[in-house]
DNA sequence: GTCTATATGTAGATAGAC
DNA sequence: GTCTATCTACATATAGAC
């Protein structure tokens, strides 16, 4: 099975209102879908259905499987690459930037919008999980995730100049990877180290502190 | 859909060798493909052209889709956990063990394996990334993994009296994330950090490195 | 244990009426 | 833009001959 799509045919007059209801409609259901059971897991006919929709519109407004699940994967992406970047340019201004402001810059807006952006940015996260776990979909992560990373990556070694920039991207991808679980495992912490009292809203710090210094000891 | 699968039936007899010979290569060729592809992605006619055997052997050997996927899982997990175990038992003897050597002996069976112990170990890990990342197989990841993540929580924590327990399995959490993504994502450091020189086995000490600052970190 | 055949359901995609 | 209907392919599972 190919995952590649054509670009979207010139559209002849603007879109209806109702249409575009529609079109929303179908993308928040196939979000939802996606995200719980991932691409292979999800059919057509499920995402019309929680659409509340028939099935051939589904098609209609996305083209095929692969197509919807690009859209889906990549509007998100965009919100949280555009917050992230603000973020940083923002923290710029103020003045010199050190790592744990930088990193601040990119695990936040995320942890933010799990928090208080509605039930579907937790979701998402789980989508990029699946996104990440799965080859065929790494071009579409490179798409969608690297250049925002790269900025990222490049921010931190223009700290450390004397620094194996292989190490702070290795460094780097550690520190993705506890932000994904960080929202998808918050269970399995639970499970682990249910006895203690729960750490509620500082169980972000905990995550950057985890990555400042764990990026930090792996320059080495 | 659910998962749940009941109980081997008594065998009356011992399977002959040709048997076992099938039953290896069918889930042998499971393992492959539910890693490549996930549950979902993977159909039980992939299978069994994988494995160069009968739709219906795969049906009559594992039992149903689920059933078989369990019992891949399952397969790797006990080896894996047995020799975290034994590599924690065969360091204490020798004495006190410390943060960074508990780690250790979670983090380098795996990271050996998937080096050394043929491709299929590098598969697995990706094939645990799925498990993780999809909540309908969260009761399969509690019995698979969590009794050994258990016994290092409680190992680090006995190292630290006075943290609290939770910080202590978030960071075990982020560095099992960590863990994996180091096994499945070696492109990603790769597209990011690649100007610089390969780390090549320096990589082990690395994550280890960022895990051990990490949860220290972490425990405020 | 293995193989053939098939029962039964669902998949993605599209054609054509409105 | 929307809806109905349908095409073709493939899914899981099982029944019964060898």
């Amino acid at each position: 099975m190919e995952f590649e799509f054509t670009p979207e045919k010139q559209r002849l007059r603007a879109p209806s209102l109702r249409s575009l209801e529609t079109r929303a409609k179908i993308l928040d259901a196939a979000e939802r879908l996606f995200a719980e059971r991932g691409f292979d897991g999800t059919s057509m006919r499920d995402i019309a259905a929680e659409a509340e929709v028939r099935v051939g519109l589904v098609s209609h407004h996305a083209g095929n499987k692969a197509a919807l699940f690009h859209v889906v994967v990549a509007r998100r992406a965009d919100t949280l690459a555009q917050r992230r970047i603000e973020a940083l340019e923002a923290r710029k201004v103020q003045g010199p930037v050190d790592l744990r402001a930088v990193l601040d810059c990119f695990l936040t807006p995320y942890l933010e919008l799990a928090r208080d952006g509605g039930p579907q940015w937790m979701a998402y996260a789980r989508l990029v999980a699946y996104v990440s776990a799965d080859a065929r979909w790494r071009s579409l992560a490179m798409v969608c995730f690297d250049p925002t990373a790269q900025r990222f990556v490049d921010e931190i070694a223009s700290l450390y100049p004397r620094a194996s920039k292989r190490r702070i991207a290795a460094g780097f991808v550690y520190s993705v990877a506890g932000l994904l679980a960080q929202i998808t495992s918050g269970w399995r912490v639970e499970a682990l180290g249910g006895e203690g009292p729960r750490m509620r809203v500082a169980d972000d710090r905990v995550l950057l502190d985890f990555c400042v210094a764990g990026i930090e000891a792996s320059m080495g």
